[in-house]
RNA sequence: GGGCCUGUAGCUCAAUUGGUUAGAGCAGAGCGCUCAUAACGCUUUGGUUGCGGGUUCAAGUCCUGCCGGGCCUACCA
């Protein structure tokens, strides 16, 4: 058995989340942890919401609340969501929690003992109609490139150049439209990532086996221009974590945040504390500290391509730069994005499906098994609502779930609701066997290296086979001559239900814990596929199921489509 | 501008890292079955691997030049 901790990629806490974003880290994490647990392995699996910086004082001076009330109420909602999509988070936390605040503060400590942080004084934009320093996205002016009226502070989004602020011809405020804006001196506190670059180059070299998603990225930002550059670590805003040096004050940082890239990865290890601290554990230390029990857990994190520059330079400098025994990540898996129907999601103009949406029309199970099943590893994705029908159909209706109704339903036709005795498993099962032990090796093969398309496309294979089996032997004929050869044929069958329930809990676990009730069975993860396929003894009693999948009719999915389209520019 | 990824059947994707005749699923066509959610099975149509050069005994795979799509480019998170 081993152990292996498991993060996705906290979502901000300013809304609720698309399914681009769901496949994008948090539902693949699930599927790994689910199926590291199948496998008898002790799993930690840890998520949280990220809740500090700007938007999220926005988002809440927009509602009307003060941003703790907001982000508490926000927290619940991609809580509950969470929950519907049967994400099986062993805690999910805040990035506002005391524990993290005070573990943020502690490596500020000693990531300052160690020479790593920089106090630099440099001028920003301040809007005195806001009442803050704006980031430069949040200044609109004319690009002086191009005349495009709305350049932001950052980037012309027409001629695609690269700005500053000042450069920007009558800036405004893009929160309140003020154009009362001044460049500012303030202090900031700088990681200084650069001095740590062969180091993490090094490193980054040494894994084997990562994403060339995830190595390209890092080694893009490790050599660009001059290399890696240092970053600021602090903020001015009164939402965040107070900048101090562990318990003791910062002097000339008084008043001062950290910056949320900063210690939203250090939730993942506050999120194990704060999993303590809610009575669901007794040690957090033997997942975090590799001198307290942490050497031999392996440590998988999940995330969007966007994400990547954190996880694995400025989370890394963090972790190295303490000098603590703190667990490095031993593996990145990044994904791509998902697109919705030509083009992206889009919060803003409400195109594309939200969580909250995705479980009011169907159960999680059905967007489960879809999302899965495409997930953007290698490119990009697209979700058509065409695409997503035809999959849901044929894979969970015809595939999987008629084969336990047309099975289930002969056997209690002729049999009863019991696994029938008698006859004798033939050449037939033989076959059967050997295609599902070699299929079996090939989905365990890609669900530990997380290939997770490949993994959907065995585990519907192994569904189809059944099917072929059926067929094949042909209970329905061999019962007129044969009861006994048709009574063995079907114990095969259930047998198969059995273990298509426990190879594809991960993937739709409510469909699985549905089956596991009417098959009256347990979840052991086969060590052979024969003596798993003579797991249910004769005799055993069993119920014929509900219906595991409905189908989705054209009807509904052009309603849908036409439904989430999203205004029109 | 720079960098990275990507382009394979109508659609979604494979191809053991340079090795036999480029394979699956869906959709289409034909046949079969009747246990089942009009489900299932079998057979089958469909390709100048974006385009042009090059290296090689051998290229979807490597090099090069075009064309298209996407992402990143460090103060959104």
């Amino acid at each position: 058995m081993a152990r292996v901790l498991i993060t996705s990629a906290i979502p901000y806490i300013n809304g609720i989340k698309h399914l681009g974003n769901l496949v994008g880290s948090q539902l693949p994490a699930d599927l790994y942890a689910r199926y590291m647990r199948a496998r008898g392995h002790e799993v930690m699996f840890l998520c949280a919401t990220d809740e500090h910086g700007t938007p999220a004082e926005l988002a809440a001076a927009k509602a009307g609340k003060p941003v703790a009330e907001y982000c508490a109420e926000m927290w619940q909602v991609q809580k509950d969501l969470s929950d519907g999509f049967r994400l099986s988070f062993d805690h999910f936390g805040r990035s506002s929690s005391a524990q993290n605040r005070k573990l943020t503060q502690h490596f500020a400590r000693v990531l300052d003992e160690a020479g790593l942080i920089a106090e630099v004084s440099e001028t920003q934009m301040y809007s005195h109609a806001d009442g803050r320093f704006l980031p430069d996205r949040y200044i609109e002016g004319t690009c002086p490139n191009c005349g495009f009226e709305s350049a932001r502070g950052d980037q012309c989004d027409n001629c695609t150049k690269q700005l500053n602020p000042v450069e920007l011809i009558n800036p405004r405020s893009t929160i309140s439209g003020s154009t009362d804006l001044e460049m500012r001196e303030t202090k900031h506190l700088h990681l200084r990532q650069s001095t740590m670059k062969d180091r993490l180059e090094e490193w980054i070299d040494s894994r084997e086996g990562w994403p060339i998603l995830t190595t390209s990225i890092a080694k893009k930002w490790l050599n660009d221009g001059d290399g890696l550059q240092d970053r600021g670590i602090t903020r001015d805003l009164d939402w965040g974590v107070p900048v101090q040096k562990g318990d003791a004050p910062w002097p000339g940082m008084e008043g001062k945040v950290f910056y949320v890239w900063f210690d939203a990865p250090i939730e993942y290890i506050a999120c194990a504390q704060e999993w303590v601290d809610a009575g669901k554990g007794e040690d957090w230390a033997r997942w975090w500290r590799t001198d307290k029990g942490a050497e031999d857990v392996r440590y998988v994190q999940f995330m969007g391509k966007d994400n990547v520059p954190f996880h694995t330079l400025s989370f890394p400098v963090t972790i190295l730069g303490s000098g603590e025994p703190w667990k490095l990540v031993d593996y990145i898996k990044s994904f791509n994005y998902l697109n919705y129907d030509g083009g992206q999601f889009s919060t803003s103009r409400g195109r594309g499906v939200f969580m909250d949406q995705a479980l009011e029309i169907l159960p999680s199970d059905y967007w489960r098994w879809w999302l899965l099943s495409h997930a953007p590893e290698n490119s990009d994705s697209e979700f058509t609502w065409e695409n997503f029908q035809a999959s849901v159909n044929k894979d969970l209706a015809d595939v999987l779930g008629n084969f336990v109704s047309r099975v289930t339903k002969f056997c209690r036709s002729k049999f009863g609701e019991a696994v029938p005795e008698g006859g004798a498993y033939g050449p037939q099962e033989d076959a059967l066997m050997a295609e599902l032990t070699r299929r079996l090796g090939a989905y365990q093969g890609h669900m530990e290296a997380i290939e997770i398309r490949k993994a959907a496309t065995e585990l519907r294979a192994m569904w189809a086979a059944g099917n072929e089996y059926l067929q094949d032997a042909a209970p329905w004929a061999a019962f007129k001559e044969d009861p006994a050869r048709a009574a063995a044929i079907v114990r095969l069958s259930l047998n198969l239900i059995r273990l298509y329930t426990v190879l594809s809990a991960p993937f739709v676990p409510d469909a699985a814990a549905a089956l596991r009730t009417a098959m009256a069975c347990d979840d052991a993860w086969p060590t052979d596929v024969e003596s798993a396929l003579n797991a249910l003894p004769a005799g055993h009693g069993f119920s014929v199921p509900e219906n595991l999948f409905r189908k989705i009719t054209d009807e509904e999915r052009e309603g849908w489509q036409a439904q989430f389209a999203g205004v029109r520019d």
